[in-house]
DNA sequence: ACCCAGAATGAATGAATGTTCATTCTTGAT
DNA sequence: ATCAAGAATGAACATTCATTCATTCTGGGT
């Protein structure tokens, strides 16, 4: 897990490759998961057929039916993967060894939070499209809750190390990564929705201020 | 516009009720926003169907495309409706002259943010339902964004007052707006998706803090 | 060179859904 | 009472989609 950024922008395989290949069975999974991440961001969610998929996959539309059971299954799947994906780097980066210094891996955070290129954007697609429909699907609750806990333990955590080292006062850890949290949440919301209003550069500025307001010497 | 609260929740009218009524246009244009909204909260976006929403409305199948062209236009007017009740209850707020108080006049926004009952839920169901579909749909885009500027504009004219009545420095209006408002977007998200680890009163701290910490002159 | 386990295919199937429209019913005006 | 305008109905239709499965094909093992 946690790649952090799989090819998922990679190109059709060239037409007229008419040779059935055969696959073992975690790559075409892959592949296919792969192909609805791009079918959900181009199309949405409710948009998204299983032709459609197994298309964009190059292959036939009964192997997502031999590989996962079912169209729900195959989008709960793709849920999971972007969900362990995004939550998994985030984790990597808060737990990281590689960046003693607590300032740096607060910055390091925010760049992979904020950052990236068009994968990104299409990651971000698929997060919003499966959070429009948790309200009514207990299952997308449950796998966002599991991964998103963990994430929100290890940037408490974070924070705790952070405010200790500062000597901060007045802060309370939980409460102000939930908050922090909530405004990255917020950010992406706006990045995909309104992105004539709320360039990359300027959700950037805004997270950052949010942290240097609680931890001034940390932060610039 | 901008009744805030419309009884979306009300029951279905009593069953055996054979007689049929006819109704004035817009009101039955109403009836059917609700029940789409209900059907969305309640099942999703991806699974509503124009079955469902009729017989959630208490009419018959055909009466949907008679007031409104097709399934499509149906949804689009709902996001409309949705997005103009949320923002226009903000900007009543915010231009409010019945509060002259401008440290409770941010309270009393807050309160519309974060507060209410099971009638908030459904909306927030609908609003994120839609903007899981955004990055597909320009048709989605442009309504969000069109209300959305006016929201922000109000929220940054609203900050420039409290930064110059409390004389606040080093701080910029613009940005803390754009801020203040993806937190209040990512907490409904957490509200939304992992109710059991956000509560709606640790949002409300959690939001009220956030101001705090830029306005302490104004808030507590 | 042969074989076969199982990977891959895609036409066929049946269920679900959006949309239409001929018909029925209601209401207010005459 | 009568009537016309148009609101409301819901069976019928055409389409789309997920899923199945009989068949074909592939590649590693012998």
């Amino acid at each position: 897990m946690t790649d952090a950024s799989s090819a998922v922008t990679e190109a059709l395989p060239e037409a007229g490759s008419k040779r059935r290949q055969i696959r073992p069975k975690a790559e075409r999974r892959q592949q296919l998961i792969d192909a609805t991440i791009r079918c959900i961001a181009q199309h949405g969610l409710s948009a998204v057929t299983m032709q459609m998929v197994t298309r964009e996959a190059g292959l036939s539309v009964g192997i997502a039916n031999l590989h996962f059971e079912s169209k729900d299954n195959l989008l709960k799947e793709t849920l999971r993967f972007v969900a362990e994906e995004y939550h998994g780097g985030q984790i990597d980066i808060m737990e990281g060894g590689d960046i003693p210094d607590l300032g740096e891996r607060l910055d390091a955070l925010l760049d992979f939070q904020l950052g990236r290129g068009v994968t990104q954007r299409q990651k971000m697609s698929v997060w919003f499209a499966y959070y429009g429909e948790a309200g009514a699907r207990p299952v997308y609750q449950k796998i966002v809750s599991t991964v998103d806990r963990l994430a929100a333990q290890k940037l408490e955590a974070l924070f705790t190390n952070i405010i200790r080292e500062g000597g901060y006062q007045d802060v309370d850890a939980r409460e102000l990564a939930t908050g922090y949290s909530a405004l990255i949440d917020g950010l992406h919301l706006g990045l995909l929705v309104t992105p004539r209003e709320l360039s990359k550069r300027r959700a950037r500025t805004v997270a950052r201020d949010f942290l240097r307001r609680a931890f001034p010497r940390h932060i610039d």
